[in-house]
DNA sequence: CATACAATATACCGATTGGTATATTAAATT
DNA sequence: AATTTAATATACCAATCGGTATATTGTATG
């Protein structure tokens, strides 16, 4: 039984869209209330009636963020049926990543880490169990692939999911700052062989 | 003829030393006019004395950070003769990059890059460039093994360039939000088997 | 339609932001 | 030693920061 959403909660959710980006952007000591103010048009008053502060309001994005991420990649994955397919869509999408517009402030989880891992300890928890949990997707997918017997058995699963998140995190920061795919590619191509690699 | 340092240039050089730990930590936004006098003793007339604006003494900051990193790492690789020996040298520094003190605030390029790429031109540009020197000088380390017969003849140095700079920063940001080094292990593990399989 | 309550806006708070003009002190130079 | 110049400190600025108390508006429900 879904409740219909009251208008507080959709008030929060449109809060959240809207500003999710820009804390992605600007990050968490770059964005300022002002921000959160103009990207809604709300006022102070109204956004302080809906969170408590302003770590609630970049807590709140960056789940916003990665569900965007996640939901998507999901998407992309469950379209495929053979394990070494959907491990083939992280070099596919992300290869693609500087034209894809909301993707275009960087991964969230980069970001985030980057900026909060010395300064805002609930952000990088955040980020921390964003990471695991991607990582750990990877790693089933591989073992699922394994047993399935489409890919080798001898396959270290977790290893692989580190080297792919290294690498396609490595990548995108080097993608934002040149503004060129070049580098992109090139690791993409890469990690598709690596990928390929583990077939049985 | 190297002219004896001004009492200006010494100041400088102060500030520059004492701030870049700062920035690197907290990021270009999350520094504030206070953290610099605090870092220095000196007061903020002082600090405008010596440079124009806070723009000023942040680039100034990254040039040495990137610096330090830059002349540490040299110091390692010039340390052996053999090509493939040199590349080693990546993994095994930043395997133990955790522990080197002034390491601590992570990789400069890396935290710079994140944070600049969507709000600050000229740090993105100077990231951007360190990126490309680092890159650029793995490969001719890999060109050089090629022209001494150490590495395979039809190794691409630039794809290989590529994708170890993208293993490490991805892997160093896994390392500095979880706070653990087993991820980073399992990266370096993978960088030391993909360089020895260059030997010619 | 009246009442109650949730949602939003207004107007303000003290603290801090980056920055500057001026006064003071230290260091070269004559 | 006197004078100039460089370096630093003091005291201040307007603007913005994150946050809040209160007033106003909108929206349900009896």
């Amino acid at each position: 039984m879904n409740k219909a959403p009251s208008k507080a909660d959709r008030t929060r959710q449109f809060i959240v869209e809207r500003t999710a980006p820009i804390f992605n952007a600007k990050g968490y000591a770059g964005t300022s209330l002002n921000d959160l103010t103009d990207a809604t048009g709300l006022t102070k008053g109204s956004i302080y009636g809906n969170f408590e502060n302003k770590d609630e309001v970049a807590l709140a994005a960056f789940d916003h963020n990665f569900d965007m991420v996640t939901s998507y990649m999901r998407s992309k994955i469950l379209a495929s049926e053979n394990s070494v397919d959907r491990l083939l869509v992280y070099p596919q999408v992300y290869r693609d990543f500087l034209k894809i517009p909301f993707f275009a402030p960087g991964c969230p989880i980069l970001n985030t880490s980057t900026e909060a891992d010395d300064t805002h300890p609930l952000l990088k928890q955040k980020a921390a169990a964003a990471l695991a949990f991607w990582q750990k997707s990877v790693e089933r997918q591989i073992d699922r692939g394994i047993e399935r017997g489409e890919i080798k058995a001898d396959v270290n699963s977790s290893q692989i999911a580190v080297v792919l998140v290294a690498m396609i995190e490595g990548a995108i920061m080097q993608a934002k700052v040149t503004g060129k795919s070049g580098g992109l590619d090139i690791a993409m191509d890469f990690l598709t062989k690596l990928i390929n690699d583990l077939k049985a």
